[in-house]
DNA sequence: GCTACATTTCGATATCTGGCGAAATGACGC
DNA sequence: GCGTCATTTCGCCAGATATCGAAATGTAGC
């Protein structure tokens, strides 16, 4: 029970459910995801750290850079279920699809530019 | 998306959930619920607001009491997905169980006696 | 080892949430 | 219509949570 809690609480927070739509089928580093939520790198990497905590993202490091991504085949069964039922639920609805092409133009900028943007501007 | 996150919200809190599974298979009143939960009426009260609020559970009234139960077939697909998912992930844990065993007691009593032992101490 | 820099941790603050008891609501039986 | 009583609403408080900026961490290149 106490892991189902932890994912329902990682679930209940806005901006952590569109960070999760927004690893569907890539990866991200922190300051794109920063880029995304329009919000500070280190509320941003609080967030994932939860996302993380219950199981929902994986993360890899290359560099300085730190890549997030959806768990999957590896996860529990209830950990898998609620990232479809998260995607199933959210993937046609207007805020995720305008996250989605606002992700696209982001995902053309260099990381690197764009992180020098968030921690000095 | 409004939706979805009025499902999510509803499913972080841990005596939400416990509430959720104990009305699988049967329809519960107020004071069976705060008898389980060992919580003041007005505090289930509100929970139970919450999931209604969140189409996870119905309602209907018999008098003076008004028996809630979990929304089935009517529901929106991702209701009722949330609801399969939480009970697949619970059903089988220890505090769930536990729950289930409580529940059996109260059952066996009469509501009436349940809710005035409640309100008066 | 020193610097640069992406990310995380820390400390503070403002808002949200869960809890209670008291009062209000509304249904039944008289 | 009046009293009873299950439930809900209201007002309040304590603890949790989202957010930020500043400082710490740790990696790469020199």
């Amino acid at each position: 029970m106490f892991a189902f809690m932890t994912i329902t609480k990682a679930l209940s927070d806005e901006n952590r459910v569109r960070t999760l739509l927004a690893l569907d089928g890539r990866e991200l580093c922190v300051c794109q995801i920063t880029e995304l939520l329009a919000l500070a790198p280190s509320t941003v990497s609080k967030h994932i750290q939860i996302l993380a905590n219950a199981r929902l993202v994986k993360s890899r490091q290359d560099g300085r850079w730190r890549y997030y991504r959806l768990a999957a085949d590896e996860a529990p069964d209830t950990v898998r279920e609620a990232i479809d039922w998260t995607l199933r639920s959210l993937l046609k609805t207007p805020e995720i699809r305008k996250d989605a092409e606002r992700l696209k133009e982001i995902l053309k900028l260099d990381p690197e530019v764009l992180c020098r943007a968030q921690t000095r501007g």
